[in-house]
DNA sequence: GACACGATACCGTCCAGTCGGTATGTTTTG
DNA sequence: CAAAACATACCGACTGGACGGTATCGTGTC
């Protein structure tokens, strides 16, 4: 007896979507080594079977929650370059922007948790790295400076600890973005 | 059919540090939770009994694993601290020093790795997030302002990308480092 | 010889992936 | 334009291998 699932109006992308959301929450609350396809299918109301029609293996849902992960991140950042009418620094107060920037949606915030467990993967990790030193080359000319690189380190930072649940006070919190991004505008220090 | 393993000289601690550098290893390049139990003991030159004679599970293996990553860390910080006789911004330079120092050894290494791998699992995130919060109320005399945020953070950023793999050449690096720990002893950013 | 250490064999469970099927769109054809 | 033919979306039972854990026995060490 076929559920009345097949009856609802196919909407195979909005699903995929699905997918990739619930697949990307489960991953945050328990790590990406303890996915269990069953669990992301049950969670995007679906079967298995439906599931793995989207994503042939398991390792084919990770990569694409790999690939969807940075594609995120790069929209986020083209948006805040194209909104930025300084030169010298755009790339890495971009940077700053993204990786410290507040998520509304409980949605947001989880892809951007995800990225931290996504470091458990050495492909992952290793396609990062290779995604930001391509952003570095193509901003040379604007942000290839000490204290930019500082700058950028210091958001790592900042969002490493954010995604491991320190709760720094908040007012702190912004004091040090402030503080980053008046770095990023005059190329020191403020006292 | 014993095999001549159980001829051999029997080092029971020897043999439990073994296994935890074996399951490092193994973790670092696969993720956590990929870890096998057989490829720990093959790894360490023992059968899976072996094993489980030490860790009567997996997750005993895995909390054994995180608790020495931070015992090593603690270590090496309490280390530079007494080396320290400067007192403003002790616990940041040490947190520095630690973060970004080089490995020697290629275990040394994988130890480092280790952490960012068990960022992976929620539990270590709060776990590492105490022991933080711990350190810093406790050197809060000498370690609290904006700018030694800034380098704890960076430091931070910067063993991330060690770690992540993207090799920034060593003179930069040594630039960076350089300026960050020149920052915790001016207080400000040297032009 | 008592106990810690380690090896081997085995069991039970869990889970990724397969497979045959059904329902809903879309295109082709008479 | 209707109906057939094909394609896509999804379901759910089944399986086989992998892997965590147990039970039992042999072997060093004190």
């Amino acid at each position: 007896m076929m559920t009345e699932a097949h009856r609802r109006k196919k909407q195979p992308i909005e699903l995929r979507q699905h997918l990739l959301d619930a697949a990307a929450a489960l991953s945050v609350r328990a790590g990406v080594g303890n996915l269990r396809l069953d669990a992301v299918a049950g969670a995007a109301g679906v079967s298995k079977g439906g599931l793995l029609h989207h994503f042939p293996s398991r390792q084919a849902l990770l990569e694409a929650l790999c690939e969807e992960c940075l594609r995120r991140n790069d929209s986020r950042i083209e948006a805040e370059l194209a909104a930025d009418p300084v030169a010298p620094g755009r790339f890495s107060r971009a940077y700053l922007a993204v990786m410290t920037g507040i998520e509304v949606t409980e949605q947001e915030r989880i892809w951007g948790l995800l990225s931290v467990v996504l470091f458990a993967e050495p492909e992952f990790r290793d396609r990062w790295g290779r995604w930001l030193a391509a952003h570095l080359a193509r901003h040379a000319e604007t942000d290839q400076a000490l204290f930019l690189d500082v700058v950028r380190l210091a958001a790592d930072g900042l969002w490493l600890a954010d995604m491991s649940g320190e709760n720094t006070d908040p007012t702190r919190r912004n004091a040090i973005v402030a503080h980053l991004r008046a770095m990023t505008l005059n190329g020191r220090e403020a006292p």
